[in-house]
DNA sequence: TTGAAAGCGCTAACAC
DNA sequence: GTGTTAGCGCTTTCAA
């Protein structure tokens, strides 16, 4: 089923039929009147992929991530809402992911469709710079601090501070941090709210209550049974993002440590599943949905030739649940 | 950054060049080591758009869908997750929805993906018939029953009566229904199942206590508006989805009512929101990121030429929370 | 008002 | 081992 098709089944040129299907003036009405029926007949629809190939506009919003986890997922539903009714299209393109490849899929996914199959693009969680991209780009929580595109992020140090603070103010003094990925600007920034309230609040660093999660299950779990079976185990966790707190969850349960009678847990992010865990997590609130409609916004923005700004932070804010308590007393 | 770019560089032909980054046979392995360093040096990425043109095989598996609600969501997460490791990449998309193309965009999405750009699709939803597809193509929770292409659904009929059993058993007699959308295959059952349940404990079926909501928040806030205030209130409401559920207890809410005290609420689907509710929402859980993994197996076993099942229909579950309680005394 | 033809970036026969 | 060429489906000059 391809424009040749209709053409014949028309008797006229494919040239013709093109530029019935999209509107271009000079051709005659009852002419345009048969193609037209014709396509409805036949349900002919315009190959994305050819006209793309040709065109310099396709009207399609690219959204590349690596992956469709919780976090990308929040981010599309404020992406989709955002973008319904404006014209646009969304192709959200996630590339085969593999070991040998896991790291620069950005750049690879941005060469693979831009200039042709997409007019724009949304990042998630960036770590390499895009400099140099064929399309208008938008970093969502990117690595690569303010350098090259646009921006949009949430405010990582005074989340990660509140969280902190949080646990602080319920008496804990043991506080151990699982890390993020260290390749993520987050999750320095994560750390250095944690430091800075501890500091504030004239704790002592101890090196020993910090190890590497990076975001993922696996590492935290890991991460989760060092801490917890430390002689001197510190008495709240604040993991970098939700999944390494249900790690921490996960791992508190099999130790028989109660929560938060034993332990106190913050995570971050507030993924939906968040409020299902058990139990309910206590966490930073990241405006997900505002992020990724934000994007969308500042995206239309550069593509109709606006200026757009170049730094978008959003506020981040403490869910209180049912993981966090009182510090156990000595 | 094209082909071209690359050959001029290396001072060899295109075709070369795209034999050696495809690895085909027939290249000095002197000139292939040159032309790969170019192509690392040059960051080129073959064109997803102009390969696909060209080739049969894209090794990309589209989902086609309406938009990014939550529902999509869930199941992107599981097909996701069962697609990584495979060799594939994903492509999930959205066509530019309005008003007046509302209806058919998955036939339409089909035929601009097909063929060419994607091998093979994952349709979420669809309404209507998807025959004749120029790809392999697997329909989950779809209108038309068995017709046509392979299916993944849930049991609708059976978790519609586990949801109305659970609110008589709790002593409710007057229970309102809210429809879902009457063009899907999955309103009508989970109606019928809901009339099942009534029927077996004798209650007579009343009309009046039947509305439409179309699984949407809008229509589902009306419905529950109308419901809330007839002179003779239902004492409980089973939701044929957890966005019309929410519409309840927003309007229940509005109206003074009290849930679970004076309203019991159930839902259906489980999206990760229903846990965050407020009362956390009753409701029947599909299982839908299992949904969203057996369609990648079933679409992987036919693009290999494999055989699959035709309709593969998953179990659905009454997880109880805190919207549903004992019937209030008269 | 219409159609012939070039060309978007790439791959695959086939010729050299 | 390498290059020439045709052509995937479409849009867009440009000539008829």
């Amino acid at each position: 089923m391809t424009i040749s098709d209709v053409a014949r089944e028309a008797g006229v040129s494919v040239a013709t039929v093109s530029k019935v299907v999209n509107g271009r003036y000079g051709v005659a009405a009852a002419t345009a009147e048969r193609v037209l029926q014709i396509v409805a007949d036949l349900g002919y629809e315009t190959s994305l992929v050819a006209s793309s190939l040709r065109r310099s506009r396709t009207n399609v919003l690219g959204i590349l991530l690596a992956g469709f986890d919780p976090f990308a997922a929040e981010l599309l539903k404020g992406i989709s809402a955002e973008a319904v009714g404006k014209g646009y299209e969304l192709l959200a393109y996630s590339g085969a992911i593999s070991d040998d490849n896991a790291v620069g899929w950005e750049r690879r996914s941005l060469s693979r469709l831009g200039g042709t199959l997409i007019d724009g693009a949304i990042i998630l969680t960036p770590t390499v710079s895009l400099q140099g991209a064929s399309v208008p780009v938008i970093s969502v929580d990117p690595h690569t601090g303010t350098s090259g595109s646009h921006i949009v992020d949430s405010d990582n140090v005074a989340g990660a501070r509140t969280a902190t603070r949080h646990l602080i103010d319920l008496g804990h003094r043991r506080i151990a941090h699982i890390r993020g990925r260290t390749d993520l600007e987050s999750a320095h920034r994560r750390e250095h709210g944690y430091r800075l309230s501890l500091e504030e609040a004239g704790i002592p660093f101890d090196p020993e209550l910090v190890r590497d999660g990076g975001y993922r299950s696996a590492w935290s779990t890991d991460a989760a049974r060092d801490l917890l079976t430390l002689p001197d185990r510190p008495t709240a966790i604040f993991a970098a993002n939700d999944l390494s707190a249900f790690a921490v969850l996960q791992v508190a349960h099999e130790l028989g440590l109660r929560v938060p009678h034993d332990l106190s847990v913050v995570g971050f992010d507030d993924i939906p599943e968040a409020a299902s865990a058990s139990p309910r997590l206590t966490t930073i609130a990241q405006p997900l949905q505002e992020m990724g409609a934000r994007a969308v916004t500042m995206l239309l923005a550069l593509l109709d030739g606006h200026d757009a700004e170049t730094h978008v932070r959003l506020p981040a804010r403490l869910v209180v649940r049912k993981s966090t308590g009182p510090a156990p007393q000595r």
